[in-house]
DNA sequence: CTAATGCATTAGTCAATGCTAATATATTTG
DNA sequence: CAAATATATTAGCATTGACTAATGCATTAG
């Protein structure tokens, strides 16, 4: 069940539009402040707040407080659960066997 | 824009847990009737079939009529652009290499 | 033909969600 | 210290979403 949960609580927090671009926003920067993440979102930083601690909860964001910043960076490992989910159903490698090709002498050369 | 659209489709689609557990039994089996995706679902008929016109749209079943019944069957290809959408995070090849090599093994012995 | 079956659709209800505006809590600055 | 800045939180509102019960529409069975 716990994987239910969990599952659920990723997806809900990926199924909104603006709460997706938030996160995209924060993986495409190193680190990035509220401020920031406000600047263009087209929703006041209440709002940026209340998807930041979603996202957080979801394990796709961590914060680092410094002084009265606060600054936020990614957590891509949050998104394993549903790469496990979804290896499920054998869509990783469907189509992608040519690049497995290119990586592996990336890796091994 | 498009692209967002099918996103959220997609995300929003598998972001309930009843219409996640109808999908991943359309998937289990070859076939299903609207009937036995009902039996054991919890929900009403209704309800289901307002699920898998959710599924349906986001591109994750497709139906077959015959008669009075209608047939469902999984369409995992559905699953592509949250692939194309978790390439970006590079979470794929994390942690996954030492598959990899056998996976090439498999293919190309 | 009539009854029964399988499925989709609709209206209505209740809970959840995304948002704003306002406020509270720190922290920094002058 | 007082004003300003950065963020979080809260209450309230409008919208969406999942569900049921009821109904409609084909199709098959008796």
């Amino acid at each position: 069940m716990t994987e239910a949960v969990t599952m659920s609580n990723l997806m809900r927090a990926l199924a909104d539009p603006t709460r997706r671009t938030v996160f995209e926003r924060v993986f495409d920067s190193e680190e990035i402040s509220v401020a920031d993440l406000t600047r263009g979102s087209g929703v006041t930083q209440g709002a940026i707040s209340q998807h930041l601690k979603s996202l957080k909860q979801a394990g796709l964001v961590a914060e680092r407080a410094e002084g009265r910043h606060v600054f936020y960076h990614a957590a891509p490992e949050g998104l394993e659960p549903l790469v496990t989910w979804m290896d499920h159903y054998g869509v990783f490698w469907r189509d992608r066997f040519t690049n497995l090709r290119s990586l592996l002498k990336e890796i091994d050369p």
